[in-house]
Order: C-alpha cells, then structure tokens, then sequence
DNA sequence: CCATCACGCACTAATTAAAGTTACATGAAA
DNA sequence: TTTCATGTAACTTTAATTAGTGCGTGATGG
C-alpha cells in the first residue's frame, strides 16, 4: 500500500518557510517541493485553520509562520492536517458478524491503538524547533564549500 | 491513504482452516471470506512456503494448517506475507538532497521504526492458539440458540 | 485411463487514492 | 486599476493495488 507523505512534506514546507523569515509564496514553495502551488495551499489549508500558520494575499503576500517553532509540535500539525492513519493496517470490513472475525480484529486493534498512542505521544515531544536545530546542524557539518543545500 | 487487510483477512482464513480440523479449499474458505478463491490462494501461498500451511491438490484436497497453533506466532504470519509495511507514513522521495527534508525524514523515521519494533514485539507474543481461545470465548458467551455464527 | 477436482501461475480488468491542472473568484498592494 | 497572491471547486491524469479470468499441472477415484 502506498504511504502518505503529507506530514512529511508539510514538515519540509513548514522549515523552507521558517528558514526564510519573510512571507513564501505557494509557487516559490512549491518549487522547493517539486510540485504544484495548489497542492502547497491544500496542505497548507488545514495549518492555517489551525492557528499554526498565516496567509496573506496581494503583494508581497504568502505565507509566514504563526507561531514560535518551540510552540508548534509535530502532534500540532498531524492534527491540523487531519489526523490521517498512521497504521497501515487495518480490518477486513466484509463479514462483521463472524466470530472468527471479530476475535482477530479485536486482537490486532489493542496492537495497533497501542502503537499509535506511542507514536502520538512522541509527536508531542517533538516540536518544530527541534527539527530546525537538526537541520542547521547538518548544514554545519557540511564542508565551507557547497552551502547552498536548500533548493529552490 | 488504503489500510492493508491482508494480515487480519489471513488470520481469518487460519482460524477457520483450524476450526475443520481437515483439508478446507480455496473455494470454501473464499466463501467464507466473501472473495475470490485466487486471492486465498495468493495469500496463503507465502505461508506454504514457510511451511505454516500445507495445500494439497486434487480430490479430498486443499489447505491444511501445518504446525501446533502455539507453535505459530503473528509475528511468523506477518513475515510469511512479506512483512507489509505497518506504519501508514512514508518519506517523500522528490528532493532528497535537500537537507531539509533529510532532517525532516531522519526525525519522522527514528519514531516510525520504534512503533514498528513495538508492533512486532506483541506479534512475537501472540500465537494462533491465543486468537482461537478467543474465539472460543466469543462463542461461549453466545445464547445457545443462535450458535451458527461461523459462516460459510 | 479418463473424468474430476483442486492448486499454481500468468495475465487482464477494475478500483481507488493521490496528485496535478485549470479556471475563476476574492482581496491586498502598488 | 492593474498586478499579485491566496481560496476553492471541478476536472483530469496518474500510479498502484486488488480482484478476477483462463489455462496448465498434478492427484484422486471410479
């Protein structure tokens, strides 16, 4: 099955506009991302609903963080942007009414709800600040010469 | 994003094969399921090769559960069905020489892989034998009227 | 030894989720 | 009042999974 890689992505827009400090446009975001302005709003959308970010159309409009990066956390943003699956399994939904059936998604559930609290609970821990101090050490750990890492 | 059923839709199959007690076909069992023999098939196939279940061709023929249900953990189920993914995230793998983006994706997956290895611990634990005693349970705790709940 | 049964496999069709695209309305700034 | 940028909706494209069909192979039993 595919993967979802909305929070993944919306974490890398989230620190594309951060690192730049003045409003983003959805197209310049969306050439860092390889991909359409349109999808950037979209993803966008629920953060802004959200509190977490902030859009302003017109000249030099775009979009700007709303918040300290300390005050955001990946739980934050993975509700704002809709609390998608983190599991990727799930229960057959044909033949509800068979006992079989039922016995094993009962057990694979308490499997599952255990370890989405686990990963949800780590979100929590885990704020945006904490993402940008990663990426700028990364960026320090690189040789003097090729310091222009971010695209776009 | 689409959650596997696989896993849950195996341990259906298993728990029905091992309620008969003999050779069950693709046929009865995708009747049951509500499916295509084909797909009972495929997916019982990788168990064959692990040798969990054995499958018999022609008259009297079919699917067999080949070990004592202790001896069978969700865990070996899950590695006889080419370990799926289970969580439902996933990296975006456009830009990945951004250094963005691999700060991004280097913090999602430590949490990712510590949900995983969290999920197939409890998989280790829990045996076929464990998941028909439930069953059971379910059964007994029925009204005796109406004690046909296994369909098929 | 032939009819039947059941699995095995390769190929095709159908479904579905995600992404991209286009179009146009709204509002702000120069 | 022109330009820029978001907001939203509708539609198309694309990619991937899953289901289904058909035929080959081997085993059974009359």
């Amino acid at each position: 099955m595919k993967r979802d890689s909305r929070l993944s992505g919306v974490l890398h827009i989230l620190l594309h506009m951060a690192d730049a400090g003045e409003p983003r446009t959805s197209e310049q975001l969306a050439k860092a991302m390889r991909t359409n302005p349109v999808v950037v709003r979209r993803l966008l959308g629920g953060l802004r609903d959200a509190g977490l970010v902030h859009s302003e159309k017109g000249h030099g409009g775009g979009w700007t963080v709303a918040r300290n990066l300390a005050a955001i956390s990946l739980a934050d943003i993975y509700r704002a942007i809709g609390r998608p699956a983190l599991i990727a399994m799930g229960n057959r939904d044909d033949a509800p009414d068979c006992l079989v059936e039922q016995a094993v998604n009962a057990a694979l559930e308490a499997s599952f709800r255990e370890a989405e609290a686990l990963l949800l609970a780590r979100f929590e821990r885990v704020t945006l600040a904490a993402l940008a101090d990663e990426f700028h050490a990364r960026l320090a750990a690189l040789p003097t010469a090729c310091k222009d890492p971010v695209h776009g």
